[in-house]
DNA sequence: AAGTCCTGCAACCGCTGTTGG
DNA sequence: CCCAACAGCGGTTGCAGGACT
């Protein structure tokens, strides 16, 4: 007897998710807080499995999501958190509020693996490029190594950020390097569980428009979350904010969503 | 202008870990 | 201890839009 499927799929919508969809996952869970994302899309009145509403949430309307490209800052933190957790991107992200591991995997896939082979690092050993056999197997040395010592040094112990990989190295050589010790700050000395890694007034809105192109394919993703909440003509709410000025911020860090009641979170319910 | 290729992102799938009966 | 239910994670895919021919 195997394990039933996480929801029945007959009748279940896929594929793209609507802004009316968003408005009401969106309304559901201000109003109700995140439980149970089983029971999530027959309360909200959604034709959707749970998995799929708790993706959307936490990977594109979670309010204190960063919208567009990772800075430099943030590219360099991936990296050097990739070299130290392997492809654990939600530890990854955990340490880069306001990103979420989908949007990091995708990031590492599509843009930091080029980079890194352009510059003749193994994005996965972050080692330096061997070219003979004898380096393949040196190379495979260390990458034991690395898995090694990550085995012992389990996600939940005290990370510190190792400041030379090569890696890293060739990004600081690139340039950036004042901003990375400065992130180093924040990063150094806590344990990857250990969330939030800023204080409430630090959050970045969540929509910071940015400059850089976008190819985005859906039909509101990368739009500043202004454009994005437009978008969505939500009458139930409003968002307290003004997030046309980027360097508003957003009063709140909570890892526990479903603390938020009804009228206790950022927006304010109408 | 039309067709094809490439890129990047959102979303799905299947597996694993956790929890509670 | 076993098993089922559930949440979460990471790999992969599908597709829209831009770039190129």
């Amino acid at each position: 007897m195997g394990r039933q499927p996480c929801c029945d799929k007959v009748g279940l919508k896929k594929g793209p998710w609507t802004a009316e969809e968003d408005k009401k996952l969106i309304n559901f869970i201000l109003t109700n807080g995140q439980c149970c994302w089983r029971a999530v899309p027959k309360l909200a009145g959604l034709l959707r499995c749970g998995k799929s509403c708790r993706l959307r949430w936490t990977n594109y309307l979670r309010p204190d999501l960063k919208r567009g490209l990772l800075s430099e800052i943030e590219e360099k933190m991936v990296i050097d958190l990739h070299a130290q957790l392997g492809n654990r991107w939600s530890k990854i992200a955990s340490h880069l509020p306001g990103r979420t591991d989908n949007e990091i995997k995708n990031h590492w896939n599509t843009h930091i693996k080029k980079k890194l082979k352009k510059m003749g690092i193994d994005p996965l050993t972050h080692k330096p490029i061997a070219n003979d056999v004898n380096d393949q197997s040196q190379q495979e040395q260390s990458q034991n190594q690395l898995q090694e010592a990550q085995k012992s040094c389990p996600a939940n112990d005290t990370f510190e950020v190792e400041q030379n990989t090569p890696a890293v190295q060739a990004i600081e050589e690139e340039g950036g390097g004042d901003e990375l010790d400065k992130m180093e700050l924040l990063i150094d000395g806590f344990c990857t569980d250990e969330v939030p890694l800023i204080e409430p007034h630090e959050i970045l809105v969540p929509c910071a428009p940015s400059s850089s192109s976008s190819t985005s394919s859906s039909s509101s993703s990368s739009n500043s979350a202004s454009n994005f909440l437009e978008d969505l003509h939500l009458p139930e709410f409003e968002w307290l904010c003004d997030y046309s000025n980027n360097n508003d911020s957003i009063g709140l860090w909570d890892d526990d969503f479903s603390s938020w009641g009804q009228e206790s979170w950022a927006y304010g319910i109408l």
